[in-house]
DNA sequence: AGAAATTAGTTTACGCGGAAACTAAATGAG
DNA sequence: CTCATTTAGTTTCCGCGTAAACTAATTTCT
């Protein structure tokens, strides 16, 4: 009998003590939730988040800098090339070399790439909106903009 | 001449538009930040964040099972046998198999992990207070609870 | 101009975390 | 009691993301 409930072990209750009151850890446990989420979501179209994510921002910036990306997205130039390497195979971004200067790599979105980005764009953006279950809408509102202050993103065009 | 602010690359305005509004972008961003931060001032103690809260748990709820453990705090059963192992050989935790289950382990805090816990608590658990700069104590208040109630971590004794 | 230093990106090697397969112990059906 | 099933952890294998070393292009210094 499949028991989807995996209420594993015993069941005394556990205490976490001011473990809850820890931004570090609560931050943690969301990011499982939201990453749980996104792949009963969007795990279909086999994108990861962050490939996603780089996707959109290519679309909005076509020919930016490869190094520029990593850096507004807190991507590591060494994953940077291998995410940007899948996305070139998925045919979704292709890479030139600008004359002016030849070490820097710039990308835009395919066609292709294009099409995906603007037929999937709501499902991306706003699949956070169904996940907020346990919030109201003002206060889904509010955990966004204070984590838009915390993570210094006001600032922003 | 050593230059910290690394302005790499170039310095158009990237638009980021509703990608700003995205909780999972956000909580992505701000994860990088805790860590960063854990690392720069709790790193010489050459534990991990997880493997810290391990130990606070397991000091917590001594004998408590590596599996309650790993449910609790959403670690996956191949990684908690890893992690604790990591710890066991630091010396700070113990693993017991009770008679009455020789399936389970049970995990206690040697002495020296006792003592580590103790010692280490407050720079561990008020760590994440240094990081909200940006965030007023009430805001960082008001953040913290709607995390909590976004986790469904407040039914928690 | 030519050597030294910087900068952009790639390659290589490695550790972490996870899925799947596996071992061992406990439970259940006949 | 014995065989099948379930449960607790472990082992194996693999991909992701990173640090460090490397290549190539550009800039700086003299």
């Amino acid at each position: 009998m499949p028991d989807d409930a995996l209420q594993t072990t015993e069941d005394a209750p556990i205490k976490l003590g001011e473990l809850t009151n820890g931004l570090g850890f609560l931050i943690r446990i969301a990011q499982v939730k939201l990453f749980e989420n996104f792949f009963e979501h969007l795990g279909e179209y086999g994108l990861k988040p962050g490939e996603f994510t780089v996707l959109w921002v290519i679309g909005l910036n076509p020919g930016l800098r490869q190094g520029t990306v990593a850096n507004t997205l807190h991507i590591k130039p060494a994953h940077m090339t291998k995410l940007t390497g899948r996305l070139v195979e998925r045919g979704l971004v292709s890479r030139a070399t600008p004359a002016d200067d030849r070490r820097a790599v710039r990308l835009s979105l395919t066609p292709e790439g294009q099409k995906f980005v603007d037929s999937k764009k709501d499902a991306f953006l706003n699949h956070n909106f169904d996940e907020k279950e346990a919030l109201s809408p003002e206060e889904a509102e509010q955990l966004i903009s204070l984590l838009r202050k915390f993570t210094g993103l006001n600032a922003c065009p």
